[in-house]
DNA sequence: AACGCGTGGTT
DNA sequence: TAACCAAGCGT
């Protein structure tokens, strides 16, 4: 089963997509970014966003100098815009508590804003090479189905999930190239829909041993978002990033008619997230407008 | 632990 | 076409 080390990393040196965040020279913030981003959002929606971004603010200080207007207008549509209020707030710690340079080390990459168990191992490994076990959502199948084969991964991740990539991740210097080929399995061949078996590197699989058996669990609900209150957030903002002056109540009123109190509770949802803000004469506006 | 949090492409 | 899915995080 080691031996699935040189079969992946050989496919990946191959194969791997051409991201923009993979190329010399990006450096750790930059890598910082991309992660923020790719939270929940697919990769070709982010690459356009984050080559404008890292061009227009290179690094945490010139980040944090942004308003949080400008920075929530540059995120623009890639959704989950409570991600770009904390990448500003990442930006601002860095600058003013880590002298501007990206913390290299896991625990000191979770005290930050937005960084969780993933982006904390993503950016030590990726960005500075460091043997940590980094588990994505594509790991997490991929694990599930090669060693043990199962259909789909559990519904929330754990430390098993940790310890399992702990196991099969080399001593060496490799490491770091073997989680992104992990990933990058899991993201190109060993999808969550329709797995292209046939172009898998790896030489055994305990799934495809098995006979591909069909997942067991419970399945994992899908989340609404036709009437709810995301769905009233995310017209409010279109409104408030289309303008680049504070709007008046009634101009956020027309973006839903059906359920006044619901859309009144986006609404303040939205100020309690700090994500927008009202003006003294009692307009609104994408927080530190102004 | 389960849920809320955007958006749009794919099947 | 409605459902599914996408490099998660915070509570």
């Amino acid at each position: 089963m080691t031996d699935i080390v040189p079969q992946l990393v050989d496919w990946y040196r191959r194969e791997q997509r051409d991201l923009p965040w993979r190329r010399p020279g990006v450096t750790p913030w930059q890598i910082l970014v991309s992660e923020f981003m790719l939270q929940q959002t697919p990769v070709a929606r982010v690459e356009p966003v984050w080559l404008a971004w890292v061009e227009r603010w290179p690094t945490p200080s010139a980040t944090a100098a942004a308003s949080p207007a400008d920075v929530l207008r540059a995120w623009g549509k890639l959704g989950y815009p409570r991600r770009a209020k904390r990448l500003h707030e990442c930006a601002t710690v860095i600058a003013t508590e880590h002298d501007d340079v990206v913390p290299s080390d896991v625990d000191t990459l979770l005290s930050l804003p937005g960084v969780g168990q993933y982006t904390a191992r993503a950016v030590a490994c990726f960005a500075y090479g460091r043997r940590v076990p980094v588990v994505d959502t594509n790991v997490r199948r991929v694990v599930a189905r090669v060693v043990h084969g199962r259909a789909d991964a559990a519904p929330s991740a754990s430390a098993r999930d940790l310890a399992d990539v702990e196991a099969l991740l080399p001593d060496d210097e490799t490491a770091p190239e073997f989680s992104i080929a992990l990933m990058e399995l899991g993201a190109v061949v060993c999808t969550a829909r329709s797995p292209r078996c046939g172009l898998c590197p790896l030489s055994t699989c305990a799934w495809r041993s098995l006979g591909f058996p069909a997942s067991t669990g419970p399945a994992k609900r899908v989340q609404r978002y036709a009437g709810t209150d995301r769905q009233v957030r995310g017209r409010l903002l279109d409104v408030l990033r289309a303008s680049d002056s504070p709007v008046t109540k009634a101009e956020l009123d027309v973006v839903w008619l059906t359920d006044t109190a619901q859309r009144d509770r986006a609404l303040d949802s939205l100020l309690v997230d700090g994500l927008v803000e009202q003006t003294d004469d009692g307009r609104f506006a994408l927080a530190g407008e102004g």
